[in-house]
RNA sequence: CUACAAACCCGAACUAUCGCUUCAUGUUGAGCAUGAUGAGGAAAGUCCGGACAGUACAGAGCAACCUACCGGUUAACGGCCGGUUCCGAUUUAUCGGAAAGAAAGUGCCACAGAAAAUAACUACCACGCAAGUGGAAAAGGUGAAAAUGUGAGGUAAAAGCUCACAGUAGUUGAUGGUAACACAAUUACGGGUAAACCUUAGGUACUGUAAUGCCAUGUAUAGAACCCUUGGAGAGCUGCUCGCUCAAUUCCUGCAAAGGAAAGGGUUCAGGGUAGGCAGCAAGAUUGCAGCAGUAAUGCUGCAGCCAGAUAAAUGAUAGUAUUGGAACAGAAUCCGGCUUACGAGGUUUGUAGUUUU
RNA sequence: CGGGAGGUAGUUCAGCCCGGUAGAAUACCUGGUUUGGGACCAGGGGGUCGCAGGUUCGAAUCCUGUCCUCCCGA
């Protein structure tokens, strides 16, 4: 499997799983990013699914919601490795979800930094969940 | 060369690495590899017009809405092209706006003014001692607007009462033009407002691709109330009226009317399931070039081409080269024809005016 | 994708249909009342009527275009 990739399979898509992980995950905040996140032990296709999104309120121009949602793809494609691995080792199946909450474009590299820092959050996170699982 | 006007074009290139959509080929258990492919002139606003789909599409009247100089163009249009009349901007080129009807009827026209539409305050003329009666509408002042304007004749004083020129409207024409209109003759003289109601002429069925058709999964061939089965529940045809169309049967009792049973149908209520896939959906009122017809919009013919098709929704990131030190407005979602609005750096062509040189 | 409503004083709204004076409440300012404040009484200021054109003698009001805000349906 190419290291990289980030095609139709690792992208959230499905309706019922999307409103699933918004009544039932759990959220936490590197600003700009708000990140929305769910464990199961329920087999999916791929180990950790992931959805990008930005507010129409805050972002009237398509073009400029488009360009965010790229950025935020490209930030998260290029650091997700670890976090698949981690995923995988504990057999767990992770729904992800990638809100970006400021009113302004941000800057590819400053992104990358936060979106690191948010990826390592998520990771021990799921090294913590397994024990307390019920 | 400068300024201005109009029409049109273009929409930041290349290389490397990683990555995405769709399609094709190979191989395959998932998948992977290779190759091709991938946003706009406005994709936007949703302001018009169609295509397409559904509603079981005889139709008539009313209502509602839209359009409004004339001709052409088109699948269609409120668009476009050409022309007519009037108004405005500019120095010109040129550009912008308006144009069915106020002489069918109703309403409205603040303040001021005698009067805002069957005119008569001051003033004028005649009669009368006067009060007043009659005539008449030139002059005064008010107002955005005052009974068609100017000049002459005329009269007791006046007046389209008459005449000349001008204006508006109607009628007529073997006149010119397809027509708007122009021209001529003749008749009349009537305030404005239809982006007030309205009248006239022409036109419009409604709902929208999350339409619609099908497959899979799944629940419950389930439940309640009321009604109906040709004397018809209800549905459809346009919002309303008329009218029309569609719409589900057997048994038992009874002479019949009717009643009962089953089955089926309809409306409403309450409740349950799905949250997936395929078609629609990418070859078309298509794109480019050339020729022909036409003032033009546009049409016809020939040759060549295939040019996004997603569904939490594909074009990005990093580094470098070049350049005016970094780029504008902005992202397809059923598809076309327009309109409107936003916009960077420029370029091309034509025209007008000015300056310089010859 | 489709449909609807609304932009007027600092704020919440009326006026628009049927065109001639922009108004109410509240807030603000001044004075009175009170020992002082609140409440109350009297007076006052504050408006490109979202923007741009047009119709009209005259436009917040009518017409056209445009910008913004909000709501609804699937």
């Amino acid at each position: 499997m190419k290291q990289f990739s980030f095609h139709k399979k690792e992208k959230l898509k499905s309706r019922k799983l999307t409103d699933k992980l918004f009544a039932e995950g759990r959220s936490f905040t590197v600003f700009p990013i708000k990140v929305f996140y769910t464990f199961s032990d329920e087999a999916l296709d791929f180990p950790v699914k992931t959805g990008v999104g930005v507010s129409g309120r805050n972002f009237k121009k398509a073009t400029d919601r488009n360009r965010i949602k790229r950025l935020l793809r490209e930030a998260f494609r290029i650091q997700k490795e670890e976090l698949i691995q981690i995923a995988k080792s504990n057999h767990k199946y992770v729904g992800v979800f990638l809100l970006y909450l400021d009113k302004t474009l941000p800057e590819f590299n400053v992104l990358k930094t936060t979106m690191h820092k948010a990826l390592q959050k998520l990771s021990t996170k799921i090294g913590e969940i397994p024990s307390a699982n019920n």
